[in-house]
DNA sequence: GTCTATAACCGGATAGAC
DNA sequence: GTCTATCCGGTTATAGAC
């Protein structure tokens, strides 16, 4: 396959025009949803013709990459702060999810889609894809954040694994809200605040060595789930 | 909105042509894949005229409705001897398990598809949806036999939900096992192995009484997670 | 009222000239 | 790096046959 076109990009113009592009989708998905926008209306509206558009973006699918980037950006931003005062563990892991939600907000009607390709293992947008990777690391490590600058002592073997258990629970909890047409979210909300009581919970019971086999067990069952990722033959 | 088209073919030889389309469609899947199949080639190896396809199926996705159906029906059928004999809790989760995804098996690549739209909050063939209320129930109805035809005993409160918990693991195998490029599956069924152990174990914890604040919580929350399917605004 | 066929339409994607 | 022209396949409109 060839490499990401977005990489080659090397001209001051090419960049604007590229973000010229970038702007105008994410725009016209915020206000008329993802279905309903064409490519076509999309180069018309940022000024530039539909083949030129499929230069800087192979697909209208590698739109949604760009806004994968983009949002995890801005998350990462608003949770600064928070992860800078907090000591406590649930507030910490708490505000990190609530936040993830307000980011996402915007885009509640258009990130549907998003599922929708991102469950397809042969997409490149699928969050386990190599494709993503990048942004599942530091995804990854924003929750490793989350507990070690915690008051919370983990044992060691958890530890390893907890971070990606947390990422994976924010998935559950996106796709939660992208089925949820609650007023204002109020269904996620009480998903994030009740399933985030028994995470710090069963972090407590794991860390008792009454549960030592129990833990283990689960240790495998993710180091089992994890290498997933890493074992695409084709 | 019109009705399913499905319900209202009347004659025979309607019914005959339905099934040879689905049987060709199904067919082609299996051989080249959903996405390289076209309506056309299925119409034309059907021997019927496109639009005549689409007379009988929605679209391309409601031939996937139809599979769900086909493919639930056989895994009962090939469930029944061991929900029959067998009396373990453990090798009847297993087995039950194991059996859906060996039904499933023949439409390894076309599953990545079916998910991907599955996936969509707003498509039909969402599992959540109205339109899958009946294999769903179904669904569920066959985990509730699992635990409730086993030698275990499970506090009433939480054999209220415990079968809709099954359900969901079970999806996410089925996630999991969609992903899996692994030689003969080894790794989803290591999957299935574990995890099946975990949740066995688990059922034990939670029918201990010191549990039984845990307990309460996981069972409101998932209460909390089962509303979303019936609370669709739009 | 049940079914079948033909001819479009529409939008994602690509080829190739400049 | 940008354009125009074109393909391709899902979907729909519609006319009529049984």
């Amino acid at each position: 396959m060839t490499k990401a076109r977005t990489g080659l990009i090397k001209t001051d113009k090419g960049q604007q025009t590229r973000s010229a592009i970038l702007e105008t989708a994410l725009e016209t998905f915020r206000e008329h949803g993802y279905e309903r926008t064409t490519m076509r209306t999309i180069a018309e509206r940022a000024g530039v013709a539909l083949g030129n558009a499929y230069y800087y973006f192979h697909s209208k699918e590698h739109l949604i990459q760009a806004f994968y980037g983009r949002t995890h950006a801005e998350h990462l931003a608003a949770c600064a702060a928070l992860l800078e005062k907090e000591r406590d563990l649930k507030p910490r892991l708490l505000g990190v999810i609530r936040t993830k939600i307000a980011t996402l907000e915007p885009y509640h009607q258009f990130a549907g889609k998003l599922f929708k390709t991102a469950a397809d293992p042969h997409s490149p947008l699928n969050p386990f894809s190599d494709e993503s990777d990048p942004v599942r690391k530091e995804s990854i490590e924003l929750f490793g954040e989350v507990v070690s600058g915690s008051k919370t002592k983990v044992p060691k073997d958890l530890m390893a694994e907890l971070p990606y258990m947390i990422w994976l629970y924010h998935l559950g909890i996106i796709l939660f809200w992208i089925h949820d047409r609650s007023p204002r979210r109020a269904r996620t909300h009480r998903l994030i605040e009740r399933s985030g009581d028994i995470i710090v919970k069963l972090i407590g019971i794991a860390s008792n060595p009454l549960m030592s086999p129990l833990r283990k067990s689960a240790i495998r069952l993710i180091v089992e789930l994890r290498q997933d990722v890493s074992a695409r033959a084709d």
